[in-house]
Parts: C-alpha cells; sequence; structure tokens
DNA sequence: CAATCAGGTCACAAGGTCAG
DNA sequence: CTGACCTTGTGACCTGATTG
C-alpha cells in the first residue's frame, strides 16, 4: 500500500495526504480538482518556465500548471478510468491530522536539495562539455593529468556548489564544511558518473569527457571504476529520477559520523539533517516507484556500499590528489 | 485570533485592516501588494535614513521601503509558503466596517508617542553615560546624593521632553502639566529602569549609573527597590517592544485621575487621551505578539502595580526630594 | 445501511489592473 | 509606486449515486 510512515496515503501528484482513490490514482482533494476542472475545461498547459522540471509538492503545486497535469497525467490518472473499481480503506477510524508542518519543512527541504543539485549539474556539465571536444588520451601520464587537474577538481566543485546552497551546511564551522566535502568526492564520482562510465575491453570511458582508464594501469582511479561497475548497473538498475538522486546525493554528502572529530553541535546538525533527508527519500520513493515498495532498502544498500569503496580507496586517492586543489 | 477589539483581523506588518491570509500572514491589501511587487522584481532596499528602525503604521508604511519589506519578514511572510484554497475551519461572518479616520488618528499617536520616546531615551542615556564613569558610592549619604540630585532629576527630565512633545499635553494648564510629571517619576523609574536594576545581597546596583543602593538603610529609594524586583522581573518577562513601551510610559503619565483637582476640561481631555493611548497600546500588542494573546492584561497589571507603588511611596519620596529641582 | 468517489459548491487567495 | 478592486482559479466540504 501507498502510505507514509503515520499509516496515511499520500498523494501520488504532489505528496500531500490523499483523500482517496481519484480518477485512477490515491491523490488529495486539490490534485483531484485540479485534474477535474483541468479536462472538463480541455485545458492544454502549454509553458512552462523552468523546461517541465518543475518538481511537484504540496507547496509548489501550484507554482506550473503545466508540470502538475504532466505530473497528474505521469502517475496514471486518466479521467476514462473512472470506472474502474473502487477501493477500500484499511484504516478508517483514526482521523488524525498529518502534521503540516512537518510536510512543510520538507517540501522545503526537497525544494532546496532538488534546486541545488539542478544548479550545480548546470555548472558540472558545462565544464562536461568544454572537454567533450578534446581528443581521447589513452596514456597513462596524460589520463592521469586529466583526472587530477580536471575531472576531480569539477567534482569537487559540484559538491562546493551544491553543499553551500543547503542553508544548514553554512552554519557548520569552516573545517566541518571542508570534511564533508573533501569525503565525498568518491561518492560523488560514483552517484553522479553512473550513467556516464562504461567499460569496454578492460578500457573504462567517460562517454561525456571523452577520456579513458586502462583498469590494469591507472592506478588508485582504475581500480575503484573497475570494481564499480557492477555497482552501476546495480544504481542504474533502481532508475531514480532526478529528485531522489537529489536527496541520495544530500545523503551522502551531510553524513554526521564524519565529523566525529568536530564541534558536537555540527555533528547533532548533521545528525537532524540527515534524519529529514532520509525521510524526505522514503516519501519521494513511495510517491514516485509505487509498484516497487523495496526500493527503499536498494538505495540504503547503495549508500552502504558507496561509503565502503570510499573508506577503502579515500586515502589513496587522497595521497595522489594535490590537497591545494581543494576550494 | 489576531482581532482588533471590533472583531477585525489586523495587518500584521502595519496595523491597517487586513484583508486576508496573504504569503503566510494576516495583512491588508497595500502589504500584499508591496511584498508581491517586491518579490517579483527582486527587489533589494538596502537603505533605511533612520538606522533600520522605523515603525511601520498605515500612515507611515511607505515612508521606508526597507523597513517596510523587513517587518514583512519579521512577521513571516514568505513566497514559497503559499496556502491556496479554502482554510481548514475559519468562520469570521461578522463583517463590519473599520473606521479609518480612527485608524488614522491612532497612528499619529502611535507615532508621536513613540519618537517622542525615542527622543526622551537618547538624552536620558546621555546622562546615563556621563555618570559611568563616575565611582560606585556605597555610604548612605553619598548615594542619597547621587538619588536626589542626579538620577531622578534625569527621570524628571525625561518625563517633562516626553511629556512636552506630546501636543495635547502642551494645551494642559501648567498646573496640571506640572501634577503629571511629578506624579509620574516613580512609575518612570520603575519602567524605565527595570533591565537596569540588579538586586545582589540585599544590595541593588543600577547597572549602568553604576550606583549601589543598600535595601536596608537607603530609606524610602531602597524599600521601593527592594519591593519592586519582583515587579521587574514580571515586566520583562512580558517582553515589550519599544513602541509598546513608550505606549505604555504615555499611559502612566497621562492619567486623568491626577487631575482631580484641576479644570474639568483638562481632565476629559486627559481620559480621552487614555482611551486612545489603551486603544492603541492594545493593537500594537496584538499586532506584535500574536502568539500570546494574553497580553494585555498582563500590561495592564504593570500600570495598576506602579500605581500602588506610587500610591504608597509618593509622599514619603517627595518629602525627601527638593522641590525645587522640577523643571 | 456504511463506505467510497465523481462532481458541485463557494469562501478565499494569487496575481492583474489602473486611477491616483 | 501604491492599493482598492477584479479575475481566475484553488481546495476543504458537500451531495448524491453506486456498491458491498
Ligand atoms: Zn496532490
Ligand atoms: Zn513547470
Ligand atoms: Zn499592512
Ligand atoms: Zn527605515
Amino acid at each position: 500500500m501507498l502510505t507514509d510512515s503515520l499509516g496515511y496515503h499520500i498523494c501520488r501528484v504532489c505528496g500531500d495526504k490523499a483523500s482517496g482513490f481519484h480518477y485512477g490514482v490515491f491523490c488529495c482533494e486539490g490534485c483531484k480538482g485540479f485534474f477535474f476542472r483541468s479536462v472538463r475545461a480541455n485545458k492544454r498547459y502549454q509553458y512552462c518556465k523552468r523546461s517541465e522540471q518543475c518538481l511537484v509538492l504540496r507547496s509548489s503545486r501550484n507554482g506550473c500548471k503545466f508540470c502538475r497535469m504532466q505530473r497528474c497525467l505521469e502517475v496514471g490518472m486518466s479521467y476514462e478510468s473512472v470506472k474502474m473499481g473502487r477501493c477500500r480503506k484499511t484504516d478508517l477510524s483514526t482521523r488524525k491530522q498529518m502534521l503540516t508542518q512537518v510536510a512543510d519543512a520538507q517540501d522545503e527541504l526537497i525544494l532546496s536539495v532538488y534546486s541545488a543539485y539542478m544548479k550545480a549539474t548546470e555548472q558540472l556539465n558545462q565544464s562536461n562539455s568544454n572537454d567533450t571536444h578534446s581528443v581521447k588520451v589513452i596514456e597513462a601520464e596524460a589520463v592521469e593529468h586529466t583526472l587530477y587537474n580536471d575531472y576531480l577538481p569539477s567534482i569537487v566543485r559540484f559538491v562546493a556548489l551544491f553543499a553551500r546552497e543547503q542553508p544548514i551546511f553554512r552554519k557548520l564551522s569552516t573545517d566541518s564544511q571542508k570534511i564533508l566535502v573533501k569525503s565525498a568526492i568518491i561518492e560523488m564520482v560514483l552517484l553522479l558518473d553512473a550513467p556516464n562510465f562504461d567499460l569496454q575491453d578492460n578500457v573504462i570511458i567517460h562517454k561525456r569527457r571523452g577520456f579513458s582508464v586502462k583498469t590494469s594501469c591507472a592506478g588508485v582511479f582504475g581500480k575503484l571504476l573497475a570494481d564499480c561497475h557492477m555497482f552501476f548497473q546495480r544504481l542504474l538498475s533502481i532508475g531514480l529520477i532526478p529528485v531522489e538522486l537529489s536527496l541520495l546525493i544530500a545523503l551522502s554528502i551531510f553524513s554526521s559520523d564524519r565529523l566525529s572529530g568536530q564541534a558536537s553541535q555540527d555533528q547533532l546538525c548533521m545528525n537532524e539533517t540527515e534524519d529529514c533527508l532520509l525521510m524526505a527519500l522514503k516519501c519521494q520513493l513511495l510517491m514516485n516507484h509505487g509498484r516497487h515498495i523495496n526500493i527503499l532498502p536498494s538505495v540504503i544498500e547503495v549508500l552502504c556500499v558507496i561509503r565502503g569503496l570510499t573508506t577503502v580507496y579515500y586515502d589513496e586517492l587522497m595521497s595522489c590528489h594535490v590537497a591545494g586543489q581543494l576550494s
């Protein structure tokens, strides 16, 4: 059943509390009304200011009619599916108020994380496309140069930009901030570039940047990527959508256990943030992957795997990486 | 509910009649439009001539965009926190006209009282800082000298300056004016210096002027301050903001019952002023302390307590005080 | 019956309008 | 630029039809 942690149905369109099964999906009164009005008036919402990428959440659902309608159709609302059978509610007597304050705060968090992800991704794509024209370099030395002077710094910039967009991150001490950014480099490579790395005949190719790494001779990085090939397949098979990936990235960066030497205030702060992020991710996964209810464990497993890989390769990678390049 | 005495919602930003719940707070059409335009145009109001302290009232709200925007944000207006559709429970059927004339007059009164308070406070702080360097005097006689020749006269100057700034006060007979100023001395000590008096080991210390008074031997004043320690705590716990304190001070000074022997014209005039001040204070308390609706009774109680203390100590204090120092 | 949902209702808010 | 007024929705409740 598509229920949130409190046991209530949530709207597949916006994540608000669902009032029942309307036009073929569980949704809230708002989305029900919106869909009904749109269909009846035969509305065509043609324009979206943000390239049809708006997140549709309780607090943002009225921001873009186009994306709201798109989302309605995506999750399967249809005027014809009205005749489909009714749905019995399992739970009926307990009619508690859902904590809208919590919901609002969660919306805010998701929106903030997602917009930071979009911003940082845009910047990253620019540096990707800048390098697209460069010839493929196979020689070990040139590859190392590309890796340590182009590729990894661009990842670090991504992490730094993404993190700094989160108010909670800016509240941490400078030391804590640096630790979190540096520690997340490997995990970002794995999460961000899973679709871009390809393995062919023991050579790992980055499709968009046009560099290749021989698994046998490219040092730490070659070993790491060789290890990860299976991981990439698994991650991609989950089929996370951008919002979910952005939350996963945030969870990976904002890790309280990396601040064990820092102020306990920072640790507590991160701990709380982790909790909120996990709740938000859970809620999003429920909304977006109703059919496969067991998706959260897979995502948690992904987190564990990349943490493990970081533990194994971090020190070795850092010793190669010029520390001064960290901004 | 944030309603004024007539049962209407008031604008949390400027105190005008609120037209509804906009961008997360009850506010008027003007503030709604102002906030909307500011956010949409991404305006940054950088400069305020009056050190960012402007009172934002119906009649003054267009005087300083910076402070109006600041106030909007202070009371929690947010472009993201829009909540559409019908409200869950609210019912306000009684809809009458609010008397804008009354509102205008009230604004004028508040602005006048507040600016007089700021002016008089500034003068008082100067005399405070002049004395800060002086050594602490513990001997009873020297304390008495400080009290009666420095401290109380500065309070009298405060009251006189504050009162003379009010047009209504200048219309009173000279006798009435003198009575009001003299009668308010004790109340001013209590209202103005509540944050400055500290009790330690039966010694009362004035933090900013640097004199101390032994509760056991400093005559009337010592007894008075010893009595007031609890009162100070209570007053401070209410957390009045400067505008509110200025209105409370005005209410304390402009008391019609002190003019019982004077011209009935003066009495009527003060009576009306008291009414207006009380309405204005009530309105301000509603605007500024929405969460604690029971704040007005506490403030009224404060007024009663200081009147009571004046009754008890006034004659005794006056017999010590050299009458000639009254200007 | 009670439970459920399509469709209606209408108080209410966002954002536009335009004289002042 | 301001704000009273207006237009265009929005969504918490209602209503009545349908189902077991
Ligand atoms: Zn919804
Ligand atoms: Zn959109
Ligand atoms: Zn206002
Ligand atoms: Zn100002």
